[in-house]
DNA sequence: GGTCGGGCATGACAGATGTCATCTCCGGCG
DNA sequence: CGCCGGAGATGACATCTGTCATGCCCGACC
């Protein structure tokens, strides 16, 4: 018998899921969270064999609490399930050890069998979103350029965002100018769409 | 027996939502679709009683499914499913003659009361959301700046709105401007962001 | 030890953007 | 009929942004 752990905030989705699993005589959901902290608390509390992450949570993100749980249940194998299939969130989701990658639009058997495979010491992570992946190569922004962009996201104007970075608006400026001629935008909201778009901010 | 359609874009949610729905006895889902326009057709063809439909959808939104859907078989009880709650969103799919309006981090039982409550010729809308919805107020723009702004989401330049749009830029400029002032933001990218968060454009 | 690239900053400049006053046209409405 | 509000437009002006050249400091690497 395999021990699942769901996580998800939408409760609809997760109980639903957490059904369709049960239906499966080799597996058992022996604990459910709602939020990223609570995530991680229940893989203490419960020392579940597979967790089942949502990548968007409030509090933490999927890939934050995989490293977090990890580092308590090193044996624990994580599958990352996420509406949004971005090249770049798979990326930093398998270097942190993720063992499965699915987006919610898999065909539905694929999730149970994922976790077997897992649980087995295996990995998963669905074709076309590795495809996409490898085709769109690593991040072209220095970790200072994404910094700077993930504050322009919402809108600020850049004195906040330099307030925000700690940095001059100049400085700010000349980032985001790099950023931009990088991911061929045409201005920095432009340019936040764009790396929001794979993943990397 | 409720004869139900249900549609959604992302499988493993869906039939999972499905196997949910079948557990009750009284519930039946008699099709499902994984895009808008295929929810119509499917209407069309299996006269449900009940159609739950998600609000995101390739091709056409559930808001416009609910439309075509009325169009056809007026007595078919439509409840929207969503993860997004904008208030706005709210206003608009209760306008266009949806009977249920359910955020998915509703609870899961919530989900077959509320098609046992519409097909009775009931109503039911999340509270909360309700309750959002009510204190958000109407969207202050008018048509043609709501149009704009649209436009505007993406992060083009203003000539390539002005362009999209069939107007001129200062018209455009002008436009823009309007609904910076009355949402209240700094530039019309703060505003995009406000006008989506309430569900406006 | 020298060189190179990244982080950080400044200043100058052009072009994009936001604001404002003002104007026309048109459809409703008292 | 006359008035008004909304759509659409123009032009002037002040800022905000994006670009570019240039410089400093520091850690990495040969």
């Amino acid at each position: 018998m395999i021990r699942i752990l769901l996580a998800d905030d939408e409760n609809l989705i997760r109980v639903a899921l957490a059904q369709m699993l049960e239906l499966e005589d080799d597996l058992e959901v022996v604990a459910q969270a709602a939020t990223g902290p609570a995530a991680v608390a229940a893989a203490k509390d419960n020392t579940p064999d597979v967790a089942v992450l949502d990548l968007q949570m409030p509090g933490l993100d999927g890939i934050t609490v995989t490293e977090q749980i990890l580092r308590v249940l090193p044996d624990c194998a994580c599958v990352i399930v996420t509406s949004h299939g971005r090249p770049g969130y798979l990326k930093r989701a398998l270097s942190s050890g993720v063992k499965g990658f699915l987006p919610k639009t898999t065909p539905a058997a694929t999730l149970a069998e994922t976790v077997r495979k897992v649980h087995a010491g295996g990995r998963h992570v669905d074709p076309e979103l590795a495809a996409e992946a490898i085709s769109a190569g690593d991040s072209p922004l220095t970790p200072r350029e994404a910094d700077v962009l993930e504050f322009a996201a919402d809108g600020s104007p850049i004195e906040e965002i330099a307030r925000r970075a700690s940095l001059s608006t100049g400085t700010v400026r000349n980032y985001l100018s790099n950023a931009i001629t990088k991911l061929d935008a045409t201005n920095r909201h432009d340019a936040c769409a764009t790396a929001r778009r794979m993943g990397w901010i």
